[in-house]
RNA sequence: GGCCCAUUCGUCUAUCGGUUAGGACGCAAGAUUUUCAUUCUUGAAAGAGGGGUUCGACUCCCCUAUGGGCUACCA
């Protein structure tokens, strides 16, 4: 191990919203960092023209912002190492490529695209490399005077890293250990691109994290095929003392069936992919975010954390804090793990039961504006209080305890053919004079003297206590029932109780 | 097709050669609750198959099978 500040970084493509896979990426790297006092930091590969989509970025931003994932330098935040964009690093890479060239380790192709697609048609497995690369146009078969000439009448061209074949190049991967593979297998990888004069992923990636002192490469395992290139680029350029320590994420699956996670699998099942709502710049699409759906971050953090990692113990709640002190890249697992959404949702619910009151009434607040009611902060913590144990989502209270804010409309029909006996009216009409003495209306109060009467008066209590809340709350569920009547006070609890004995 | 990675209950996973293979989600049953939930208890549920190595393999090695990833002038 080496001595040198940890830094890690999370470099997304601006091509559209953040996937809840890639949020666990950054996630452990940030993680990792904050573990070791290291630097965490936001670089954006925008080297493909083509895919940019705006917006991406701002989302992006605001996503981490919401989870609570903070970063030390990155586009947002500027820093040291400026910039984080790699379109506006366009001439540093320039200056690598050159070097690569002059050193004979890579070299320019004028190859079109559709000779290419030609080649592949025409041979089975064609791959640009030391097997075929003498049979192409390039600057290893034509002269130094043809090519400079070909340049010149602006002829389009790539370059492409030359790969020797035959010698074995290993990849320590900090979570699968040793992979080797054999440099025959690789091709010529195209490291310039000529359609949008930019470097692709894998040059501009390694010249970053050279010039940004990356310590550690965490990501996901797709990119574990490519890690070898890698490895040779920093060869290439001489950078192996300082070459970063990779670590291959697996990868996050469909919940049912077979693949990647998609998009599309959160539209089918019914769950978001995406931290946030994220509406598609050009078609209008809407895909949901876990925030619009009324996920608390802590629960999303707490939940991707444990796809994947483990703390070896049987704990599951984790608080930010502790995921830093115990997170290890030893303690990841090695297999892709298909999305439990359900684990999910239970996991939210633990936190709803975890926050105070006061903090769901913050958020709950608005849920009810958007229902037309305007309720202070000191009732709403209490109604909370009494429901929230009942409910996975913050919009799920709204269907938990709209009776405490108006009064029932309808009354459930099967409750009412099970609990509204031919007595009740006038039991009821008993209860409301009964109500109508009581000075402290608060709920022990109210049920001490309330079962008393029904003691006395030897009634069944069932029956009556059913139709109580059949009146109070339309059908048959919600809370103890004098804690509702105590919220409702003693004014509308029995205008509640004639309204019923009225409409039944 | 080629290359790489992986493989313990339905799902996420613990186990780092000797365990009645543990926990959680989900599911089922029961208890509590005047309602509906919550909660609690209990239960069903797993080492892909075949070879080795070893006194002894879920654990180490090999093969097969299966799953996944990559194979672009995308990242």
């Amino acid at each position: 191990m080496s001595s040198k500040k940890v830094r890690v970084r999370f470099a997304p493509s601006p091509t559209g919203p953040l996937h809840i896979g890639g949020v666990r990426t950054a996630l452990y790297n940030y993680l990792f960092a904050q573990k070791h006092g290291g630097d965490f930091i936001l670089r954006i590969e925008d080297t493909d023209s083509q895919r940019f989509v705006p917006g991406a970025e701002e989302y992006i931003v605001k996503a981490f912002d919401w989870l609570g994932i903070k970063f030390d330098e990155g586009v947002h935040l500027g820093g040291t190492h400026a910039p984080y964009r790699q379109s506006e690093r366009k001439n540093i890479y320039k200056k690598y490529i050159d070097q690569l060239l002059s050193a004979k380790l890579a070299y320019i192709a004028f190859d079109t695209p559709e000779q290419l697609d030609a080649k592949r048609n025409e041979i089975p497995n064609f791959q640009y490399d030391a097997s075929t690369r003498m049979q192409m146009t390039n600057s290893l078969v034509l002269s130094e005077e043809e090519t400079l000439s070909l340049i010149d009448s602006g002829k389009q061209y790539v370059v492409r890293i030359k790969i020797e074949p035959g010698q074995d190049i290993i990849v320590n991967d900090l979570i699968r250990g040793e992979v080797r593979i054999n440099s025959s297998i690789l091709d010529d990888k195209v490291l310039y691109k000529s359609a949008d004069q930019l470097p692709t992923y894998h040059l501009a990636n390694i010249v970053d994290d050279h010039l940004m002192e990356i310590t550690h490469v965490i990501r996901g395992e797709e990119w574990l095929p490519s890690a070898p290139l890698h490895v040779l680029l920093y060869q290439y350029f001489g950078w192996t003392e300082t070459m970063p320590q990779f670590a291959h994420l697996p990868l996050l699956l469909k919940p049912e069936g077979n693949g990647k996670l998609s998009k599309r699998d959160g539209d089918r099942l019914g769950f978001p992919v995406f931290p946030l709502q994220w509406t598609d710049p050009s078609s209008g699409d809407i895909s949901s975010g876990y925030r619009e759906n009324g996920y608390l971050p802590e629960a999303v953090v707490n939940f991707l954390a444990l796809l994947g990692w483990n703390p070896g113990n049987d704990q599951e709640i984790f608080s930010m804090e502790e995921l830093i002190t115990l997170f290890s890249l030893e303690r990841c697992s090695k297999s892709g793990a298909k999305f439990d959404y359900k684990k999910g949702i239970w996991f939210n619910h633990q936190y709803i039961q975890q926050k105070t009151n006061g903090e769901i009434a913050e958020l709950f607040i608005p849920v009810l504006k958007e229902n037309g009611i305007t309720s202070d902060f000191e009732k709403t913590s209490k109604i909370i209080g009494l429901v929230k144990e009942r409910v996975d989502f913050v919009k799920d209270l709204w269907n938990q305890s709209s009776f405490f804010f108006v009064a029932p409309e309808v009354y459930d029909e099967k409750t009412v053919a099970k609990r509204w006996k031919p007595e009740t009216p006038a039991q009821l009409t008993e209860l409301i004079s009964i109500l109508e003495t009581i000075d402290d209306f608060s709920s022990h109060n109210t049920e001490e003297i309330v079962k008393n009467w029904i003691t006395d008066k030897e009634y069944h209590l069932g029956n009556i206590m059913n139709a109580f809340r059949l009146a109070l709350v339309g059908e048959s569920k919600g809370p103890h029932i004098f804690d509702i009547t105590e919220i409702l006070g003693k004014e509308e609890t029995i205008s509640r109780i004639r309204k019923a004995i009225d409409t039944i």
